[in-house]
Parts: C-alpha cells; structure tokens; sequence
DNA sequence: GATGAATGAGCCTTCATTCAT
DNA sequence: TATGAATGAAGGCTCATTCAT
C-alpha cells in the first residue's frame, strides 16, 4: 500500500524519533529492534529507511539534535554579564530544568555514546566537551574576582556536572520534594562546592 | 574432542566471568553475544552453558558477586567507631579505591540494571539500596552530633555518590593529577557538601 | 514534484531501457534492483512504473526489441541472391559486427532467458531459432550446390554461431588485432568448418 | 535441536555445495537465496553459516574446486608425447567429456564470474587462462612441426574453446545424435579450424 | 567439560510494487 | 508523469540455546 490519506513524511520522520528516544532510552541501543520501533510508530519495518539510511544514523539524529538543542538553550539561557556567582546559579537552574525535561535524551547521549561509531562519537563527544566549558567558565570567572574558592576548576566542574546529572537518576515527580525545593538544595550544595559563602 | 590436559571448570567459568565482565562494560550486554565471550574464552559458544544456564545468569551472577563484594570489603572497612568526620573520609578513600580498581563492574552494576529480568533487578537494587546506606548513616550521625551541617541528607548522600562516580567516567592513570591528589581534592568536595568546616 | 521542463514520457521510457541493459549485462538480472535502475536513469523508482508494469516486463521488452531488431536488420543485410559462399561471408560479417555493436544485447539474451517466465521465455526462444536459421540454410544451399562439405549440418551450425558469438567475451577494441583483422579469421575459420576451399 | 544422529558436519557441507551447484546453475546466483539451498539440504538457513562463512564464499568454493579438478584431471589426461594431432583429438574427447558430466559447474564458471568479488574473479580467472594453454600449446606444437596450418594461434583457441562449450547448451543426451557421434563430429571440425588434413 | 553441528527465532536491510499527491 | 512514502515479503546473516558425541 502507498501513503494513507494525511500521513507526511515529517511526521512519520519526528513520531520515529521520539519513539527511538523513548526506546533506546528505555532498553538500550542494542536491544531495540527497528521492527519494535516501526511497530511503535505505526509503520512497517521498512518505511523507517525513508526517513533514516541506518539505525545507527538514527541513534546519531537523536544525539546530534540534542546536544545541539541544549547548546543553543544554553547560548540563549547564558547571562555572561552576571556576576559569577548569579551566573552559576542560573547555570545550575538551567541545567537541571533541562535535564529534567530531557531526561531521556540526557540518558542515552552519557549510555549510548558507546554504541556509535568512531567518527559520530566524536562529532558528539566534541559537542558534550563544547557544553562542559560553560561551568567551567563561571568558576573560573569566581575564581579571578575572588568570589568562589576552588579547589581544582576541572575536578570541580565534573563534579558539579556529574552531582547534578545523578538527579536524573532517582528523581520522581511525585517523590518528597518538589522540583523547586531540589533545586534549591542543588543550588546551595553547589555553592558548597565552588566555596562560595552562603548569603542567607 | 575433550578438555584440553590442564584445564579445569572452575578455571573456565573464572576466565568467562571475567570476559564477560570486560565486554559488558565495554558494548553492553545486549551488544554482546555468547559466541564474542565464548570467543574471547578461547572455548565454544556451547562450553559457556556447562557453567552458567543462560545468559541472563551470567550478567546476574557478575552482578551480585559484585554487590556482594563490595558489601562485605565496606563491611571490613567501616569503622563505625571514629567520628562522623574521620568516618566519612574513610568512606570516600573506600569508596573511590575501589571503584576505581572495579570501574567495569561499577559501570554495568548502573548501566545494566535494565538488562536484567524482574526478579534478578530487585535482587541487585536491594543490595545497591544496603550499600547507599553507609554513607546515609554516617551523615545523620555527623548531623546530630553537630560536626555535619547537612543541607537533605537525602539529596546529599545522593550527591555525594553520584559526586564520587562520575569520576570512573574521566580518570585516567595518566591524567594530570595522581590518584592521591584526586582523592585529596574530593574528600575536601564532600567536606564542602556535608557542610563541615576544614580544618586547615 | 511533477515532470521537469524538457522531460517526456518517451524520453524517461528510453533512458530506462538504455540503463537496464547496461545493468542487467553487467551483473545480472536479478541482481539489478528498480531502485539502481532509476537512480542512474535520474528518476524514483516509482516512475519506471509509469513505463514498464513490472521489471519482468522491462527485460521482455529489452528482449524483444533485440531479437526483433536484429531480424529486421538480418533481412535487409541478406543476399538470398548471392552465391553460398560469398552469402556466408555476408552473414559472418553482418553477425560479427552487429554482435558487437549490440554485446549488451546478445549477452542477456542468452543468459537471462532463464529470468523469463515461461510464456516469455518461448517468444524469445522461438525468435532465437529463426535467427539461426538464417546460417543454416546458406549451409544447406552450399551443401545442394557441392560449394561446400558439411559434416552435420545442425551441429555445424551451432558451432559457427557459438564460435562466432564466443569473441564477444574477449573482444577488446584496444586489443592485438583490429575488428578488421578479426573478421578476416573469422570469415576463414567458418570456411574451412563448412569445408569450402580457400580461394587464395 | 542439535544434531541429528547419523548427520555429520562433512556430510552436510558436501549436501549444500551440491544442492548450491544445482540452483545457481538453473537460476543463477544472485536468485537463488540462502533459504532454498537450506531447504533443499534438509536444514535451517542458519546451519550453512557452520560450513561456508557467507553465500559468496559458497560461489567461490565451487568455482575453485570445481577449476582445480579441471586443470588436475586435464594434467592427468594430457598426454603430451603423442603428436600434435593426436594429442589435439586427445584435448577435445577430454573436455567435451568433462564438460558435459559438469555442465552445471562449467555453466557457473562461465556465468558467475560477474558474481564474484574483485578477488575471488582474479582466482577464478587465472585459473581458467591456466586452462586455456592447454589446447594452445597443442596448436603452437602442431604449427611448429607442420602439422597444423593456424591462421592466427590465439584467435583459433578461443574460437575451439567457445565452440566446444557451445555444446553444453543445445546438447540433449535424447537427442537425435549419441555423444559419440557428436564427439566425432567435433573432433573432425576442430582438425579443420586447424588446418588439418583429414585422414581418410 | 568441551566440541561442533543444529535449531528457530530474530536481526537490519532491501526488494518490487502501489498510490495519494 | 513524477515524487515520496508506504507495504509486505524476502534477503543474508546472527543469535541464544540444545545436544550427540
């Protein structure tokens, strides 16, 4: 059979996308069919090569097109006119919210960069390193004018990233704290982090 | 034909633990097929089943070996005598040591988890759940005697850990800074997190 | 998107054709797809559909076309009037060059008559013997008349034909000898096979 | 399931390349699938991948045994004491013999080349020109001692060559002349391509 | 305990063909 | 007439697993 009657191709192209994200983030790269994924969509196996060469070009869409998001949410979320300390609190904010958002996406770009091949993990690895920079800046920023004291900038930017990023990992939206009340703490524990003297 | 003079069980099903431990952290447990291990053994895919029923029971048995061990080394070295202080500095010297020295069975005791079937994923969350407890008691500990100022001891203890294992995902041997320094820099982190002034 | 400017049906019809018959010599039948043979020919692979109803049909017209062309091209090249000898040298001369002028055609039609289903196979077939009966009944004249010595009249027949149709499968315009050169061994090796005294 | 009693792993092997030869020989390689040769085996697709690590390397097995016992039955038959023309009438009882007992591996040999990886086809080539120098030896011996008068050595082989195998495709052990007959008729039309009086 | 040959299901991908646009 | 998106079947090959030897 043809196309059915108000089927598009983009359509068809962004309802295999988010069902791969959900897939591959549920079970992993490599346990998920592309038959499970077509099935899921509502096409047959073959339709999904209309719209991605390979699977693993699919893998890479979804990487790609996240890291690029995030980088451009950040490029437009950044205030690099705030003084340090406000500047990582809105970093703190940012990442979280977004994260949250994305948790998926946040899952299988850290999961799956394994499972692409050399030269699209380094297309990636290179934009996830490009991100990194951001709360590197700041600290290094609140290290010059005095208003953070850290300890090692690059141990302290993956600890940072990796502090927060665990959240994706437990958080439930119906578990004890609200999102704002985790935020809050992250940001405090953060502050701990950077050396930085609480205000209250 | 027969075994091979100087072969033994228990050798074999060692050799493929560890195989298996090797490629599972390096492409995941679905990427992985019983033939690579088997492989990699230097036997055929067939030997694997006289040592482990399926292999499902193979990643279930590094798993909880895993768990096991690191259960009963903390048991060993809690010391539940010291000051909440001295007692979190050792848990954090514990617990970098030997994930480090265990990074492959770190890495697939989170990643893999989704692999596994019902049944095996309980068993393996509860002992993840007993070992997140250590470092829970030692922060309640610190915080009623007044030594931590602990911000949700919750939130923390899972900072703390997420903190503290992102780092398997950048150490390097030959990285910039020697393993003691790093150790010295994220004792001083969790210092910071639990709120405990520095001594020097 | 519709027909581009300059484009038409017959045009599209014969570029189609041109292209499957450069593909199907090349690498077979059933090892060409629809898809290769619409990329090189410029269009999607639905178009063909627009031109032929199936690939099977597309190899019987290709067919056909050949072994009708060549028939026709037969009938205007014969000399019924000319003594059997010099109308054997006419058919050699006329087979060889319009065998390679057409290598394409004749290579398919001998080997992908396979590829035909049953009720295209016979028309092909049956075009094929009438061709062949050109060379035998000059062998049959020559033989009546005492110009030539046939052994077997049908098994000679064959032979010219397959020794004739055997050059096209090492024939290389760049070769040691020259069509021309060629043609004259050719034209005495079927002499001596019919048994007809050189003239020199 | 695993094995059958009474099957064994050559037994099998030996089954498909039998079953390979016949299928590709009547339809050709590229439309015979792995699946049909299974079935017609009396096994699952999946078994053959124990005997033949992929469907090319299957082509090539029976390409290159089948070239290989070509040249070591010739080297057994040649008889290169006798002279030229004996030896040539020696040269012709053997391959059509040989050929006709293979036709399907000679029909493959001819006909699959084009299926061949770039490698596999130069094996399989250099093999058949090994082949090829056989006859032209006789031809170059016979010019040398009188025997023969060639009109041009290279030509006149290909020209034996392609009128021998011509035979494979019409010859029908029904039909209305007995291999004999038809093995006499050949011998008498190859000694006339060389220019060989005829004895009686 | 190990091999090697087998199964049956499933993998990613391509195929000829169809049809709304 | 052509596109591009779809189908359903089939392609070569791999998989976890079984079992006679």
């Amino acid at each position: 059979m043809a196309r059915r009657t108000g089927s598009s191709g983009a359509e068809t192209a962004e309802k295999l996308r988010e069902v791969a994200l959900e897939l591959f983030a549920r079970s992993g790269y490599a346990a998920v069919s592309m038959r499970e994924i077509a099935a899921r969509t509502g096409v047959q196996a073959g339709a999904i090569y209309n719209h991605f060469p390979t699977k693993q070009h699919l893998l890479q869409d979804l990487l790609v097109v996240h890291m690029e998001t995030l980088l451009k949410a950040w490029a437009e979320a950044d205030r690099p006119d705030l003084p340090a300390p406000a500047a990582l609190e809105n970093f703190v904010r940012f990442h979280i919210r977004y994260h949250l958002d994305r948790s998926r996406e946040v899952f299988i770009s850290y999961m799956e960069l394994r499972s692409l091949e050399d030269e699209n993990f380094s297309v990636i690895e290179r934009l996830r390193r490009s991100y990194e920079k951001a709360p590197r800046a700041i600290l290094d920023r609140g290290a010059a004018d005095g208003s953070f004291d850290i300890l090692d900038p690059q141990v302290t930017t993956m600890a940072i990233i990796a502090m927060l990023n665990g959240m994706t990992t437990w958080y439930r939206e119906s578990g004890r704290l609200s999102l704002d009340e985790i935020e809050a703490v992250y940001i405090r524990l953060v502050k701990r982090l950077v050396g930085q003297k609480e205000e209250d």
